[in-house]
Order: C-alpha cells, then structure tokens, then sequence
DNA sequence: CTCAGACTTCAAGTTAACTAGAGGTCAAGC
DNA sequence: GCTTGACCTCTAGTTAACTTGAAGTCTGAG
C-alpha cells in the first residue's frame, strides 16, 4: 500500500494544491517550481513542491507580486527540502515588507472606525493618507497627497 | 488672493493628488469620482475629490480591487461633502474584510518568524495554508490545500 | 485677438497572472 | 496491444488597471 508516492503528477500536484495544471506550468516557467521528466517527458514533482505552493498562495492572498514570491523562493534549495535556516533567512527577508502591510492596513481601518468617531478624518490631520509607500507600489507614480489647507468637514 | 479656488482643472487635481490625468479620467469612467463640466466641456472638480482619490490610493496600497473600492465609494454622497456618518456607514461595512486581512498578514509573518522558529512549518500543523479565504479572491479556484500526511521537514 | 499649453475623445497598447484550445504523445488497465 | 484519459507544447485570449498616442478643442496671459 504504497501511497506516499515519491513524485507526484502534475494532476496529482494540481488535486492536491488546488492550483489547475495550467497554472503549475505557468509557475514553472515563471521559474517559481521546478519538476523532473519522465522518459516520455511528462513532469514530476517533489513532495515538497506542495509546501511552495501552499507559500505562493500564501503570499499571494496577502497581495505580493509572483516576481517578489520569486525572489523569494530563489533563496529556497530547488532540490531538497528546505531546512528551517532556509526558512528563516527568507523570513527576514519579508519580515519589514510584511510589517509595512500590516501597518497600512491597520492605518486604514482605525482610521475609518476610530478615527471616523474623533471626526478627525481629515486630510490635514489624518497621518493616512501622508505615509509614504514603503511597498505597495501599485502604480509607477507617486502617491503624496499635499493637502494644502482643506475646507469642509 | 484667492488660493481656494471652487474648483480644480484635471491637472490640478492630477498635481496634488500624484494620480495621472489618464488615470482621473478612466477612475471617472470606472464610477470612481466625479465631475462637472465648463461650457467648453472641460472638467472640474470639488475639492472632495482629493479625499475620495486619497481613500483609493490607501485602499489599493492594501490590495482591494478598484470594485471593491467603488461599490464603498458608492455610499458616499457625490454631491456634497461627506459626514462622519458616511464615512462611519463606509468603515462598518470594510471592517471585517480589513480585520481578515490583517489576520492573513499575521498568520504569514508569524509563521515566518515564530512559527519558523518552533520548527513548525508544517503542512500539517500549521494553520497558515488551511485558512479558508474570505476575502482577497485572488484566483477563480480554491487554495485549499490538504496535505494528506505529508513526509519530512 | 492670438496662440501656447492644457484639455477633450477614442482607439489601441501594456503588464501581471492566468485560462483556453488545438493538435499531438504517454501510460496503464483490460 | 489497444484505447482512454492524463499529459505535452504552443499560440492566443482574458481581466484589471492603467498608459500611450493621435487628432482635435478650450482657456487665459499678453
């Protein structure tokens, strides 16, 4: 009863992650997992390819590109199974990444409750909208609001 | 020295928001914001339109889609300068999505730093992969990954 | 009144991250 | 040893969020 086979399809991989085979060699190309052939040239994955996955879509849901997940797991062995130091060197990579996100978002939501409440939900007043963009960077240009005395509210 | 004026030409309001004419123009398309017309057909803008462009940015820079962002906006008022109340009715509703991310921010950092520490990063222990998504929507499928007793590490 | 620069629309191009389809090959149960 | 479903490559299409460009119009300082 054989059933932690070594190397996993690529239906295997895809049933097992939830990510279709489509999206598991456009990964591969993307240089974000890697696979071996067989002799008739179909992919097989380590085990460990499942813990990638499950990283990328990790990160994914929290808003990082594919090209930052990639840098990431460069630092990862391609080969073996990553020790804890390997983890842990990529940890400190997004530790400050990661933190800027949560802060903005913490911004944004005491701002729209706390905030909102105190009245204070100005402009000139709010650090909100003033921070600068430690990340994100969403679009090329650059998001500095310069209020400039509002009126109202 | 009126240094108020009522209204802001498209290039103004591109100037102190930091967001590209193009860009106004398509958020305008897109039901974002809004604007009025001169007799030669040339927008103007209400100063509210900066704190609008600014509650984008903010929402974006945390990984909302423009969708999101203006089914929210949607609540506002176009016409006149929302209240605490608006804004208050605004934050309710995003409250539980922001809280939710802010949780798969943590998760994905304390899995890394801590959680890395412990030894534990584990398909099979750790939460991390298993959480069910409740918001960022990335991908049409499921990220549901079932580790089915996974081996090393 | 003129004219440079800011504005207008519309169509098409770009990047990221996939997704779909065509046309062909591999693997395994009977 | 054959057939069926899983797999292969390659090309092209999709959506979100913009950006670029062409061709023409408006505005306001002089």
């Amino acid at each position: 009863m054989p059933h932690l086979p070594v190397r996993l399809t690529i239906g295997q991989l895809s049933e097992r992650s939830g990510v279709p085979p489509t999206t598991l060699r456009y990964y591969e190309e993307r240089g974000l997992i890697s696979s071996e052939r067989t002799s008739g040239n179909q992919r097989r994955y380590h085990r460990g390819t499942l813990r990638r996955l499950a990283f990328i879509s990790a990160a994914q849901r929290v808003g990082l590109t594919l090209g930052r997940i990639h840098d990431a797991l460069a630092t990862l062995p391609d080969n073996r199974t990553p020790t804890v130091r390997d983890w842990a060197r990529l940890s400190e990579q997004w530790q400050d990444e990661l933190d800027a996100r949560i802060d903005a978002l913490h911004r944004l939501r005491d701002r729209l409750s706390g905030c909102v409440g105190c009245g204070c939900l100005s402009l000139k007043v709010c650090g909100l909208y003033n921070q600068d963009d430690a990340l994100a960077a969403k679009g090329p240009g650059a998001p500095l609001l310069k209020p400039a005395s509002e009126g109202g509210l």
